[in-house]
RNA sequence: AGGGGUGUAGCCAAGCGGUAAGGCAAGGGACUUUGACUCCCUCACUCGCUGGUUCGAGUCCAGCCAUCCCUGCCA
C-alpha cells in the first residue's frame, strides 16, 4: 500500500454499525473485520468500482482487518480470463493491495453444491421443471401468490433430479433448482427464487467440470461465510435481496455468519457508469477502446493523466451513504487538479504556435535560463532552456486589437514578461492575404534578464510562456471534453448513444514544447503553464512522435470584456 | 397499487433532543515571474410537507408528498 494514504478513513455510516457489532454484546464483539471486493470478471474497473474499493478496502484497513478480492464467477456467459488480470492491475494502481487473500467464486462449487443438496434434505428446495416463461407468468404479481407445480415434490426425488442435472442428463434451461420459502411475500426474491440453473458452457476456470451454476443469492452468502467476511458491503439494489442472503446463511450449514451492509454507488454527471453501456460504446467503435482517456474506466482515466491518490481522495471526500447521489464532474477534475498541482512538473508549451520575433535581440545569438520545475517543491530542481530571437508563444496571448481588461501583447500595450527570461513590449505585427496573425514583433529589455527589470519597475502585462523556435520539439495535443453532452445521458428513458458529445475530443498537431520533453515517457504528468495539464501518451503512437493527453485545464479567471 | 430504500444549499455531505460542520461550484477581494496556485470574505433565520410530543425538534411520533430500486434460469 502507498504510505501517503495510512490516514483513517473517515467515518462512515458503515463504519457506526460494525462499530456496534464490534462493541460488548454486538454480533462480532472481539472479532477481526474481514471484507471482501468482488467484482464479477467481465469487464474493465471504472471509477464507480474505485469507490467500492475504498469502502471494501477502507474499512478493513480503519479497523486493522483484512479485506480479500473475490472473482465472482459464477456465470460463465459472460466472463474471460482476460479481465481477471486487468481487475488486479487496476486495483494494484490504486494503491490497494489483498495479500494473499485472491479467491474465485468458482472455487467453492463443489462446497455450494454440498449446501444446496443439504437445502433440499431439509426440504428447503426443490427441482422445478418449469420454463422461464411459465416461471414468470406463475410468479404472480402484487396481490397474488406465486404457484409452481413442483413445489411439493418429494425430497427424494429432487436429490435424484439435482444429481442428474449435474451429471449432465439435461439440456440448458430444463429445470432449476429452487429454494422453498415464501410465494406470498411482497418481496419477489422471497417467491422462490432459483438457486441453480443449468448451462452447457465452458467455464474459463473450471472448464467443463460443471453444467450447473449457482446463482448470486445463493452463491454470494456461501462465498462471503467461507472465507470468514464478517462484513458484506454492497450497492443499495441488493437492499431487497438481503433477506435471502440472510436465510442462506440461516439455512446452510457454515462457519460463518456474515453480514450485508448496502451503501449508494457513485454516479458523476456527464458520464455513464454501466458496465454494459461502456462495453457498447467499445464494441460500436464510438471510442478506442476501454482505455480510451474519455472513458471512466480506471485505465481510461489513467491515460487521461488522472492519478491514484487523486481518485482515491475523490472517493474519500465524496463520502459514503445510502442516499443516490450524482457527483459533479467539476469535484473530480478538482482533486486532480489538487494533486498535479502539488506533484507535476512544470513545462512550457503552446498548443497553437505563432511566431514571435525579438527584433533588438541579435541574429545568431542564444542564451539559456535556468527555470524552476516546480516552484511549490525546490526539491524538483531546476532545468535549461533557451531563449533566441524567434520564439513560438500561444496565439490566443496576442490581440491585434485588445479587448476590455486583456493584460497580454498587443501593439503598443503594456510590458509583459516571458516567463524565467525578458521582459517585452509588442511593437507590431504582421499578416498574410487573409488578414491572419503570422508574426508578432517585439523588443525585449535586456536589462531584465530572469523577468526581473532592473530599475525595479512593476510589469502591467502578464506573464507569458514560451518555447525557443530553433530547438522547439513538435508533439500533438490532445484536448478532452465531457464524453456526453447531456448531464444525465443515464437518466429516464434516454439513449445514451444519442447523448454523446461529438466534440469530446480535439486533436492539435502543431504545438510546440520545450526541446527536454523530447524523451518524455509515458504516463509522465506536466504541467504546460497556463495550458493545464498534460500527461505524455505513447499509445497508439509512432515511435518518437510525442503525444500529451490534457488531463484538466487550469482554472482561467481571464473573462475579456465586461 | 405490493416490498425495500432515500429526501439537509446548484452538487456531495456532517448532524444521534440544546439552537444548521466541511468540501466542490458560484461571486467579491488580496497576493503572484502561470489571469494558475495560495490567502481572505460572501453563499440554508432553516433541514420534502403538515400536524403532534417537548421548555426546546433537522434529530422523537403520525400522516402525506417526492424520488430510486425490485416481478433474469444476470451480478
Amino acid at each position: 500500500m502507498s504510505e501517503e494514504r495510512m490516514e483513517s478513513m473517515a467515518q462512515n455510516f458503515i463504519h457506526d454499525l460494525i462499530d456496534q457489532d464490534l462493541a460488548p454484546g454486538g454480533q462480532y464483539q472481539g472479532m477481526t473485520v474481514h471484507t471482501r471486493f468482488p467484482p464479477e470478471p467481465n469487464g474493465y474497473l471504472h471509477i464507480g468500482h474505485a469507490k467500492a474499493i475504498y469502502v471494501d478496502f477502507g474499512t478493513a484497513e480503519k479497523y486493522g482487518g483484512l479485506c480479500n478480492l473475490r472473482m465472482d464467477d459464477t456465470n460463465p456467459t459472460k466472463e474471460d480470463v482476460e479481465y481477471v488480470q486487468a481487475i488486479q492491475e487496476d486495483i494494484h494502481w490504486l494503491g490497494y493491495d489483498w495479500g494473499d487473500r485472491f479467491f474465485y467464486a468458482s472455487d467453492y462449487f463443489e462446497q455450494m453444491y454440498d449446501c444446496a443438496v443439504g437445502l433440499i434434505r431439509k426440504g428447503l428446495a426443490y427441482v422445478c421443471e418449469l420454463t422461464p416463461d411459465q416461471m414468470r407468468e406463475m410468479r404472480g404479481d402484487v396481490n397474488c401468490a406465486a404457484k409452481c407445480p413442483y413445489r411439493d415434490r418429494p425430497v427424494e426425488e429432487s436429490l435424484d433430479l439435482f444429481a442428474r442435472m449435474r451429471a449432465g442428463e439435461f439440456p440448458d434451461g430444463a429445470m432449476t433448482l429452487r429454494a422453498k420459502i415464501d410465494p406470498c411475500s411482497g418481496n419477489f426474491n422471497l417467491r422462490d427464487p432459483v438457486l441453480y440453473r443449468i448451462n452447457h458452457m465452458h467455464h474459463h476456470r473450471q472448464g467443463d467440470k460443471w453444467c450447473i451454476y449457482p446463482m448470486y443469492d445463493f452463491a454470494h452468502p456461501i462465498e462471503d461465510a467461507l472465507e470468514g467476511i464478517t462484513h458484506s458491503l454492497c450497492s443499495l439494489e441488493f437492499e431487497d435481496h438481503r433477506p435471502l442472503y440472510d436465510w442462506v446463511i440461516a439455512h446452510c450449514d457454515l462457519p460463518a455468519k456474515p453480514r450485508q451492509i448496502e451503501f449508494a454507488r457513485l454516479g458523476i454527471n456527464y458520464t455513464v457508469m454501466s458496465k454494459r453501456k461502456l462495453r457498447q460504446l467499445v464494441e460500436e467503435g464510438r471510442v478506442s477502446g476501454w482505455d480510451d482517456p474519455r472513458m471512466p474506466t480506471l485505465r481510461g482515466l489513467r491515460r487521461r493523466g488522472y492519478t491514484p491518490r487523486a481518485i482515491r481522495n475523490f472517493s474519500e471526500r465524496n463520502g459514503v451513504s445510502k442516499a443516490s447521489s450524482t457527483v459533479e464532474y467539476a469535484f473530480l477534475e478538482y482533486c486532480l487538479r489538487e494533486d498535479l498541482n502539488e506533484t507535476a512538473q512544470r513545462r512550457m508549451a503552446v498548443l497553437r504556435p505563432v511566431k514571435l520575433v525579438i527584433t533588438n535581440y541579435p541574429v545568431g545569438q542564444s542564451e539559456t535560463f535556468t527555470v524552476e520545475n516546480n516552484p511549490n517543491r525546490p526539491e524538483d530542481g531546476t532545468r535549461e532552456v533557451t531563449f533566441s530571437r524567434e520564439l513560438y508563444i500561444e496565439a490566443e496571448d496576442f490581440l491585434p486589437q485588445p479587448v476590455p481588461k486583456y493584460k497580454r501583447l498587443y501593439p503598443d500595450g503594456p510590458e509583459c514578461r516571458l516567463k524565467g527570461a525578458y521582459v517585452i513590449k509588442c511593437v507590431g505585427y504582421e499578416t498574410d492575404e487573409a488578414g491572419n496573425v503570422v508574426e508578432i514583433t517585439a523588443e525585449y529589455d535586456p536589462d531584465s534578464r530572469g523577468g526581473d527589470p532592473a530599475d525595479g519597475r512593476k510589469i502591467k502585462g502578464a506573464t507569458i510562456h514560451w518555447v525557443d523556435a530553433a530547438t522547439a520539439v513538435d508533439a500533438e495535443v490532445r484536448l478532452y471534453d465531457n464524453l456526453f453532452s447531456d448531464p444525465e445521458p443515464d437518466a429516464g428513458d434516454k439513449n445514451f448513444l444519442d447523448c454523446l458529445n461529438p466534440d469530446s475530443l480535439e486533436v492539435l498537431t502543431g504545438a510546440k514544447v520545450e526541446a527536454c520533453l523530447a524523451d518524455v515517457k509515458s504516463e509522465e504528468r506536466f504541467q504546460f503553464l497556463r495550458q493545464g495539464y498534460f500527461c505524455a501518451d505513447s499509445a497508439d503512437c509512432a515511435p518518437g512522435h510525442l503525444v500529451f493527453n490534457r488531463s484538466v485545464s487550469l482554472k482561467d479567471s481571464y473573462k475579456p470584456g465586461t
